[in-house]
DNA sequence: CTGAAAGCGCTAACAG
DNA sequence: CTGTTAGCGCTTTCAG
C-alpha cells in the first residue's frame, strides 16, 4: 500500500480511503489510485484490515452428524450450499470447521481467537444441551434444527410437526393403516415429525404402534436388517414415513431386495427431498424444506445476533411432495 | 495478552512464546502461564499472530460444478469432507468459496489478500485453460480432477483410463454387447473414461457406436428424454457405462419407468461410488475412487506448492465395485 | 480534502 | 532463559 501511495504521490492515508470508497476522496484521485492498485495487481490485506477494524468477516460453519463422510445426508450439505450464497451476497467469509468430538471448546476456540465473527451449526442432532451452554456464555451461534421452546441460541428450522403430519395424513389418505414411522426421536427434528404422525393418526382413529416406530439414524444400516425381520415375522405395514430420504432410500432398497413393491404392496414417504429422490424409479415422495430460504435466514438470525439483538427463531413452511412412492 | 503478562509477572514476550510451545521458556514458568490463560479464558488471537508471522493458516477451497445446489454430485462432496479432514489434522482452516461467474479473479483475489495461503480447487470440469493461466501466475494451487500432460497445476486424480477400462471390461465379460456411454467428454476425465471404454470395447472386438454416446453433464434431467427415445425407437443396448453415479442412478430411473429391468435386460455400472449405491435396489456397481487419500495428497501437494516446490501429480488407483446392476 | 501519528494484537530479532 | 524494541499492513482519529 506504501507502494501505491508513493506511486500515487499521496499518502497511505489516502489510498486506505480511496480503495475502500470513502466519500472524503474526490472521484479523480480516487480512480486514479484504484487505477494503480489495478496495475500493480494489489489487492488490501484483509487480515491486517481487520486487525486494525477490529472485527472479522468471517463465519464457522459446521456440519453435525458427520456429514460429508459416507452415507452422510445430503441435505444438510445443501444446507450449507444455501449458507455459503448467503454469506457470500453479503460479502462474507465461510469458514468450514469439523467437530472435534474430542475438543469440546473447538467452538468457542474459533470466536475467542478471532478467527471467526459467529457459528451457524447445521445440524441440531442431539446437541441441544451443549448448543444451549455455549449460547448461553455469549458466543454468537446460529442452528438448523428443531424449535425448541427452550432453546436460548437462534434456530431456524422448518415446521417438523406440520410436516410429519401432512406425510401421515397423505398415506393415510392413500388407504394406509398400517404406517410404520423410522427415525431416532432423540433428535429434536425427528420427535417432532413423530408427533406430527402420531396427531394424523389420532385423529384417524388409527392406532400407534410402538413396534413399527424404529429409532435408526440417517442412514443406519439396520434398516435392512429390519425390513427383512418384519417380512420374515410377517409383521403387517401399509406404509412407511421415514425422517429423512436416505433413510426412505435404504428402505426402498430393502422392500425391492424382498420383493416388495412400492407403492402397490409398500407406500413410502420421505423427508427433505434431496435432489436425487426425484430421479429415483419409484421417485419418492417427501416433505421439502426451503433450503435457500433457511440459508439466507440462518445468516440474518447470525448477523442479528453478533449486533447483539436478542435470540429468536424462525420456523418454515414445508411442503409434502407426492411422487410414485406413495400413488 | 498484555493482561495475562502482568498477572503471570512476565513480559509478553514470554507468555508468546509460553503459549506457542517454545522450548525456551522452563515447563513450569510455561505451566503457570496456560493456567492463567485457561483461567481468564484466553486465546491467542489468530489473525495477529498471522499477520505478525506473515502467513496464513487457511486455505481455500472451492468446489465446481455447483455441487451444493440440487442435483450436485456428492462425491464431490465426499472430497471437500477428506479435504477438510487433511487440512484439520495439519491444523489448517478451510475457506469455503463460491465460485463467481462473474468475478474470474475471484479465485486469485482470495490469495492476493491474504485470506489464504493457497486454493484447492476440486472439479476440474471444463476449467483446464482458465486453472492453467491461474498456476501460470504463480498461484499456488491444486486440483481434484484428471491429469492432463500439459497441466502446469499440481494434479490429484483418479485413474479414469484404467476405471473406465475396468467398468467396460466387466460388463463385456457379462456378455454385453451394445454398451451406451453417458457421459459429457468435454470434461477432462470424463474423456479419459470414455477411453478407457473405448479401449476395452476394441480389445473384445465390439464396435464404438457413436448413437451409444450421450454428453450428458451430471444430473441432466434429458437423460430420461434419451432413454425414452431409445426405448420408442428401438434402439438396441444391453449396457449402459455411466460417468457418474448420478448419471447411472437417473439412467436406472428411467429405465424401471418403462419397464426395462437392470441387471437382466440392461447391466449398468456407475462411477465414483457415492454412499447411496450401495443401498439402492438394484444396488449400484460402480468404480470406486479413494476419497479420504484424495484430501490426504491435495493438501500434502498444495503445502509443496505453497513451500516452492515444484508441481506435480498423483493418479490413485480406481476399484471396481460389483453389485447387482451388473449381476 | 489530506497527511502525520498512533496502534490493532501479536512475534521475532536482539541483547542481555 | 527473558525482556526490550520494532514492526507485520492496515485504518482512523486528529489536525491541518
Amino acid at each position: 500500500m506504501a507502494d501505491i501511495a508513493r506511486l500515487a504521490g499521496v499518502s497511505a492515508s489516502t489510498v486506505s480511503r480511496a480503495l475502500s470508497g470513502s466519500p472524503l476522496i474526490p472521484e479523480a484521485t480516487s480512480q486514479r489510485i484504484r487505477d494503480l492498485a489495478r496495475q500493480l495487481n494489489y489487492k488490501v490485506n484483509v487480515g491486517a484490515a481487520n486487525l486494525r477494524r477490529r472485527d472479522v468477516n468471517t463465519v464457522g460453519v459446521m456440519v453435525l452428524g458427520d456429514p460429508m463422510k459416507a452415507m452422510s445426508d445430503p441435505f444438510l450439505l445443501s444446507i450449507l450450499g444455501a449458507v455459503a450464497d448467503a454469506l457470500d451476497s453479503k460479502g462474507m467469509n465461510l469458514l468450514l470447521s469439523r467437530i472435534k468430538t474430542d475438543d469440546p471448546e473447538h467452538l468457542s476456540t474459533l470466536v475467542d481467537s478471532g478467527q471467526v465473527g459467529g457459528l451457524i451449526v447445521i445440524g441440531q442432532l442431539t446437541w441441544h444441551d451443549r448448543l444451549n451452554h455455549l449460547a448461553a456464555t455469549g458466543l454468537p451461534l446460529v442452528v438448523w434444527g428443531a424449535c425448541l421452546p427452550d432453546a436460548i441460541y437462534p434456530v431456524v428450522g422448518g415446521d417438523n410437526l406440520q410436516g410429519g403430519y401432512e406425510a401421515t395424513n397423505h398415506l393415510i389418505r392413500q388407504g394406509c393403516r398400517r404406517i410404520a414411522f423410522f427415525g431416532d426421536t432423540q433428535h429434536p427434528e425427528v420427535r417432532l415429525r413423530h408427533q406430527g404422525y402420531a396427531r394424523a393418526l389420532a385423529e384417524a382413529g388409527l392406532e400407534l404402534d410402538p413396534r413399527l416406530h424404529q429409532a435408526f439414524l440417517f442412514g443406519d444400516t439396520r434398516i435392512r436388517e429390519v425390513i427383512d425381520k418384519w417380512l420374515d415375522q410377517g409383521e403387517s405395514f401399509d406404509a412407511v414415513f421415514a425422517a429423512s430420504d436416505v433413510t426412505a432410500i435404504s428402505i426402498i432398497g430393502a422392500l425391492g431386495e424382498r420383493g416388495v413393491a412400492v407403492p402397490s404392496q409398500v407406500k413410502v414417504v420421505g423427508y427433505d427431498d434431496i435432489a436425487i429422490s426425484a430421479h429415483l424409479h419409484p421417485s419418492l415422495s417427501s416433505v421439502r424444506q426451503p433450503t435457500q430460504t433457511a440459508g439466507a435466514a440462518l445468516v440474518e438470525l447470525l448477523l442479528e445476533r453478533m449486533a447483539g439483538q436478542p435470540s429468536r427463531a424462525n420456523m418454515l413452511p414445508t411442503e409434502l411432495i407426492r411422487r410414485e412412492s406413495s400413488a
